[in-house]
DNA sequence: GCCCTCTATGTAAACGATTACATATTATGG
DNA sequence: CCATAATATGTAATCGTTTACATAGAGGGC
């Protein structure tokens, strides 16, 4: 392999000198330019990024942390950051670790080094808990409950987004409203679900235990949650899964036991995944602007970067909209998501 | 930061004791090993991964070119990836690069110090030229042409499983088949047409350019395609997207404009994502082992890795399987995907 | 008591870049 | 024609590790 020094040799220059062509730094005489350029290029000499990166302590690359790679919100989302890292100039090192304090833990450590900050997307609860390790470099918090005030954080409006939903369907004559949760440990599953229950309560509609089944935010999930709930005796006429996977395997099940959507049965889903108005019927679902937000939570990020980590912590929060098609009664409209971002800040 | 040197000072010792210490090199007294272990936890020391991969030239990172994050076909294959990966201690770079030939150079430049090797899917047909730069690491092409043979290769069955599907939809009555085609400079499309028109040749049929349409792999694509093909003198009475995020944009279109699936138009995809069976109708789709075909990539790349590059080149074929669910006319049983990887060596 | 072999540790040279500082050359101004 | 400044280039330290080699002491066999 070709390295700076074979470059200078041959070139018979120092190795200073074609650094300094190479980085445009310093003042260099026309005649060296041109010929190193040259000696470079014919050598097929490409500067070897690790050794330059300890050097100047900016590696370019910034880490990301999920919990699993699953289903299309997850693709979305790397995308959304890629395209902004790669705008600025910036790789990502994505790894999937387990949710647990510890896996966190361990991805953060094999880290060290290799990335000028971290996004860490853990929904699980005490996610902030891995911060007892107070890290050097910055971190952004995706979709994770933020308790303390070390890290930048980005959340979804998850439980207005729910709220909003639920009382939708209040609003369509539904009083007997299920809802399919995630995993009661995961942060935008346990928001959700309360949004839901906020809503019941304006509507003053009285909970019932029955009508709340968990499906873990896959397919398969709402799939069973969805056959259960029509086991019941009395069943309900509108579903609200917390996710768009679970409310697909909802739609499958009624399909199969020929339930009618929406005449017999309302579904309602979360995220708006780019496929949902490809249903049959299409889903009615509140809208998440996935990309922009792993988009978002990159510049945040790279804004503590540049900063040096030292900078007033920011929190914001994504706003949701409901998007209305026709699996909860809707009329076939689509119209385009916004163009720009709807943040806020949070209060601490 | 704490460095190893200020262990070190802190307990002593040199940093060639502590180095040993932490990689088990070299023999040390328990004394010390123990003393150098209670220091370096109560610094919360953490080696920097860039310089030591400087020095031992390994980064244990593998680097990934993805043409494009799209769907749940690439976030199924980068969670094969993954989880290999970091089986065998790797992590992930990811970088999404224009598909041209100079995008993956210069993807790959940057690449340079930072990994170990490279898996790059660029299904573009002109792929393997960015291999006028002889590559000193390995690389395993995935889903493109290769022609050469300069590195490893794996690709999909796509030709055997496209005539496949077609092979049975003819065999359940159909004569009029449309396609649903990729871009034609992409290699799995390219393929998977070949399989259809040679199916059809086969069978005896007559090629229809009126058939064949394009739908750039994307929900939309189909699903303006298959507009296309309904509003035909004479309609199709099947439809084959060579991809199923184009089967499920086609499976939309038709709901709208009430055309049955299957009675009245049978459809067939490709890929056969997790969502096809939650399709409504349940989409038959060609079965692609897509985490398994990540996995491999992975693990074919490792081999070259720890060969140094020096190894005898493979090109590997992964099976497909041919999954006949409702959308054409099948009876709704979902068998289990087969566990073991079915793959064949190509001659060269 | 001597030599050899272990074991435990330290010293210093890498790895491949960047960059502060020193030096040599040329240009400018009086 | 000399002092000074500007330009061009080289030297060597540095980043945080690993590791070959050197050294020192301990133990064992003769």
């Amino acid at each position: 392999m070709v390295t700076i020094k074979d470059v200078a040799r041959e070139a018979r220059v120092s190795v200073a000198t074609v650094s300094r062509v190479l980085n445009d730094s310093g003042p260099v005489s026309e005649d060296t330019r041109r010929l190193i350029h040259e000696v470079a290029g014919r050598m097929r000499y490409v500067p070897h990024s690790g050794a330059r990166s300890l050097i100047t302590s900016k590696t370019e690359t910034i880490g990301v942390l999920l919990p699993d790679l699953y289903g299309e919100f997850f693709s979305e989302v790397i995308r959304g950051m890629d395209e902004t890292a790669q705008r600025k100039g910036y790789h990502l090192l994505i790894s999937r670790s387990y949710a647990d304090k510890d896996g966190i833990e361990t991805a953060m450590r094999a880290m060290r080094g290799r990335v000028d900050g971290v996004v860490v997307m853990s929904p699980d609860l005490d996610a902030e808990s891995f911060l007892n390790v107070p890290s050097t470099i910055p971190v952004v918090l995706l979709c994770s409950v933020s308790r303390g005030n070390e890290v930048d954080s980005l959340t979804i409006q998850n439980c207005r987004g729910a709220r909003e939903m639920v009382s939708d369907l209040v609003g369509r004559g539904h009083t007997r409203i299920a809802i399919i949760k995630g995993s009661p440990r995961n942060y935008d599953a346990a928001e959700r679900l309360r949004g839901y229950r906020i809503a019941l309560r304006e509507a003053g509609i009285a909970p019932d235990a029955d009508l709340e089944r968990e499906g873990g935010f896959t397919e398969m999930g709402g799939y069973a949650a969805t056959l259960e709930l029509l086991a019941l005796e009395e069943r309900p006429t509108a579903i609200f899964a917390t996710n768009d996977s679970m409310a697909i395997g909802a739609l499958s099940a009624l399909r199969e036991s020929e339930v009618r959507v929406p005449d017999e049965m309302s579904v309602a889903g979360f995220d708006d995944i780019p496929l949902a108005r490809f249903m049959d019927p299409p889903l009615s679902s509140v809208h998440v602007p996935i990309r922009e937000l792993g988009a978002r939570a990159v510049e945040i990020l790279l804004h503590g970067v540049t900063h040096k980590n030292d900078h007033p912590r920011r929190r914001e929060r994504v706003s949701t909209e409901l998007v209305i098609r026709r699996s909860t009664g809707g009329v076939p409209v689509e119209r385009p998501p916004p163009k720009t971002l709807n943040r806020e800040l949070v209060p601490a």
